[in-house]
DNA sequence: ACGATATTGATAATAATTATCATAATAAAT
DNA sequence: ATTTATTATGATAATTATTATCAATATCGT
């Protein structure tokens, strides 16, 4: 059984809020754990849409919601407005190195960074909770 | 005369691309830079209208792109979707730590995170463009 | 199976920004 | 100064992404 970690996290999320389940929010998790790159809700919505032709747009964004809440799913936003949703779950944190030309990212950590963060925070008188870095460039791909 | 700087570098881009001068280009201009904030929009569109009574808001995005072409102004968008503008002319590069609480933000600054910054694009490949860092946190007087 | 409650899907609403287009203003040439 | 070509403006429609509304349906504990 794939993904039966995950599964139980929503299912605990579910059971924890007096929600309830439903088909849709299993095959949303599915459709949302299968997919190898960070989605935005109208990819989300147009995959679905092949197994539960029904589906509705609130549901996809009620649901990412839900992901969102129990802890599977994360909302990044990069450049142009757009808004995908990445995988969450047994995923460290991390920042997003992004492609000006084509578009493509690589996930980056550094852990100087973040304590030089941590610094700045205090320095001004702030308890930090998070933040958010992305670079753009052109990657190697794109320049020859 | 104030902001005679600015105002230059808005003329010269205006005849550079064979644009054309205007009374609201000026004072949105002036208000623009008057205004030691970072604005929205809407609140420039605002202020701007107490002068201007019969100014439309296309022309104030209008003129915010023009400014942002000239290097004068610079988009920031914080966390809750809201694009605010702020002044670039003889500003330094520089990042925002800002409270979730009471969203009051202060300018951040440091040469040691572009190093390794650098040092990451390169390491994958990319030459760096640019780079969006905001730090999350609560400030001092919203902890007590 | 029943009843209380939550979920769904269709659609309207919202909010921020951009496109359209007729009218007005600007700049350059006469 | 007048004309002329071109750009800017303002009103408004269009767009896009997301959220709210609400009647109909599904879920879950009894």
């Amino acid at each position: 059984m794939p993904f039966e970690k995950e599964r139980e996290v929503l299912s605990g999320h579910i059971r924890n809020k007096n929600l309830k389940h439903s088909e849709q929010r299993q095959i949303i998790l599915e459709v949302f754990l299968e997919t190898e790159k960070h989605l935005t809700a109208e990819e989300l919505y147009l995959t679905v849409k092949k197994k539960v032709p029904s589906i509705g747009y609130a549901t996809i964004y009620r649901t990412l919601k839900l992901l969102i809440e129990a802890g599977l799913c994360r909302e990044m936003q990069v450049e142009n407005g757009v808004t995908r949703y990445e995988h969450h779950y047994n995923h460290e944190h991390h920042d997003h190195l992004v492609c000006t030309k084509c578009g493509k990212f690589v996930e980056i950590f550094s852990p100087d960074i973040e304590k030089l963060q941590e610094k700045i925070a205090k320095k001004n008188g702030f308890v930090l909770e998070r933040h958010r870095l992305e670079l753009y460039g052109v990657c190697g791909a794109c320049r020859r």
